[in-house]
DNA sequence: GCTATCTTGGACCGACCGTTCCAAGTTTGG
DNA sequence: CCAAACTTGGAACGGTCGGTCCAAGATAGC
């Protein structure tokens, strides 16, 4: 018998996502969801609570919805280096160019925010779920790495790399900075050309 | 002829870095920082400007006093990469224990806040030197390194690393894990084992 | 000790904060 | 076509925001 909802909640919650992922949890009003959003506010507290039930909503969307399926692709791509070059090649592409440029990760930026322990389960998981992934690369990469490589602490220092990367990119670093550093752990990740 | 400041401006404002390095600038109300300092508003604003000149002065003193030296500390050991290994070292004992454990770096949470020039210009300033320290002990460093190291590269690396530690230190980031990562970086830095 | 000059405490400002609430509107099962 | 169940717009809430202002206090040259 009930009345149903005149708009699409996951479809509003990317929206939201895209806010606070650009200006911050801090720094972005309710007015300014529901200016973006066109939803009232009735309608956004029924739906995804107070504001920060909102922010994690959208933060946990971030991680699932974006992160993750890159982390995947990262994990199964099976070619070693390459694919984490790939990885990084696209990353400081979409931080310093198009759509997203100078947004840095919404991860990244969660960091230096509120100590929130929900938010920071989040942060955990992702963190986790992308030194897996690089874990899993590196495995594939074999013969490509320098004999004595220990790939646990190599998947560390890449992910932290990520970090460093995602932060940089947000205030405006060059593209090729980025790369420059990129390249340089991955070289040095290789064995000494013959 | 005139009445003389009741208060240290110096001393005051290392109060408000702690204050803002901590909390962060947006989360940080001028209330909090006028409970905290024991200053009135009238004074606070005579002295500093508003909310966002205070956080800019607070920030700068930051990078001069607590970063520079340790930059300049890091440029002139002479060791080449036992020098960048204390100095992630001793960055780590101190994103993770003591008196700010939890706190992060001050310009890495920056990063993640607002997008205000001035407060960018902080921030490339602080990246510069931090890679330019980097690049010196690289140079020192000399035999310690695969002779293929392009050292403009592997500095860049390294600081890239750091603001991926200072980030996940604020979260919370286990010590030991953030070790294991650097050691990777400075591991693959070095000549293959003979 | 008078006075010019600056500092200080704290009341006060309008704007905005996140949140609540309710009357009106919409939908759907009967 | 009614009525129960839900959504919606928007007014309104108390609280806090950053910032201003002024009377009272402190200082130092004269």
């Amino acid at each position: 018998m009930p009345d149903v909802k005149h708009f699409d909640p996951d479809a509003v919650l990317e929206q939201v996502e895209r806010l606070f992922w650009q200006r911050g949890a801090a720094s972005t009003g309710v007015a300014e969801v529901v200016a973006a959003t066109g939803l009232s506010r009735s309608s956004l507290y029924a739906t995804y609570g107070g504001k920060q039930d909102l922010y994690v909503k959208a933060l946990t969307r971030y991680v699932e919805r974006r992160s993750e399926p890159v982390f995947q692709a990262l994990a199964t791509d099976g070619r070693g280096l390459p694919a984490i070059a790939a990885f990084f090649d696209r990353l400081i592409e979409a931080r310093c160019a198009g759509e997203h440029a100078r947004w840095g990760c919404m991860v990244s930026n969660a960091h230096a925010e509120g100590a929130d322990p929900e938010v920071r389960r989040v942060l955990d998981r992702h963190q986790d779920r992308l030194r897996t992934a690089m874990r899993t690369a590196l495995e594939a990469a074999g013969p490509q790495l320098r004999p004595d490589t220990d790939l646990d602490a190599a998947a560390e220092l890449l992910t932290l790399l990520a970090y460093g990367v995602n932060l940089r990119s947000r205030a405006g670093a060059d593209a090729a900075a980025l790369r420059e550093g990129v390249t340089a752990a991955l070289d040095s990740l290789r064995p000494a050309a013959a």
